[in-house]
DNA sequence: ACTTGCCTTGGAGTACACTTCAAGGTTTAT
DNA sequence: ATAAACCTTGAAGTGTACTCCAAGGCAAGT
């Protein structure tokens, strides 16, 4: 049997304790178990969870979407489609991050390459990032 | 020579109007030349910055380093090499975060891809999500 | 000339996600 | 047994990036 107290669960995930607080406040983590002082008591569960929400808070979920997304995972009931929608709907979400940040990339690297050549104008830069970006589509 | 008014950048970029009002405040675009009325009249030279600053701004890039960038390329003098560092250092933020993101895309495939599958416990599902981000180093 | 609809500014208001504070109870070390 | 270092809560405060508002000037159509 686990427990950990806030403080170690702070220190585990890099998340200040009122974070932990304010998550759990704002129903994006279940309660989590309390001891007889009324001090919070995380199990492997919470812990769990935790790894979760990090993760994908990490990756720009909204809270208010987390919440939703927590929400539906903890009724195991009819809301199965609407559990598997979030699920698709987030994924595509970080895929078209993923993307712009790539075209971002590429027009940094250019910029990069071309530090010295101080003959690019606003127009060469320009075509150099459209140019990136079509060459990413398909 | 191209004239331009604010409405219609705004549409061009789908920036609000007030949003280029503020990034203009702020020292996030170059100060825009206005008319015998006092109107805003954008130029191709503008048009080009508000293509960079709103495509960094897409990638996640602040507006606190969005001015630091865009004053040091301002300054033809001897900030070349903060120039350089600054992007050198933010394409290795936009890499972080997208190796961030795929991580989480791969945990959301699994997630969707095992949605049937009702035995998945908090320890599988860490271990889908470990397993990924392992693959994915190196 | 007048109405409608642009544009301007400064300043106030909003949303999100924490973060800090105040007041007080608990645990640990001396 | 007392100080230092934890924990709790509710509520207020903060930072970022807009977003909206009020008051007023300018422009185009009737």
């Amino acid at each position: 049997m686990i427990r950990i107290n806030i403080d170690k669960v702070s220190k585990k995930f890099n998340l200040s304790k009122d974070t932990l607080r304010y998550w759990e406040r704002v129903g994006l983590l279940p309660s989590v178990h309390r001891n007889a002082s009324g001090y919070r008591d995380y199990d492997q569960k919470d812990i769990n969870w935790i790894l979760y929400v990090n993760a994908l808070r990490n990756a720009g979920m909204s809270i208010e979407r987390l919440i939703e997304f927590v929400q539906s995972y903890r009724l195991e009931d009819s809301s199965n489609d609407k559990r598997k929608h979030l699920l698709i709907e987030q994924r595509q979400v970080l895929i078209d991050e993923v993307h712009e940040r790539e075209k971002t990339i590429n027009y940094l690297s250019y910029k990069i390459d071309h530090f010295e050549d101080h003959t690019l104008t606003y127009e060469n830069e320009k075509l150099a990032y459209d140019y990136n970006s079509n060459d990413k589509k398909e």
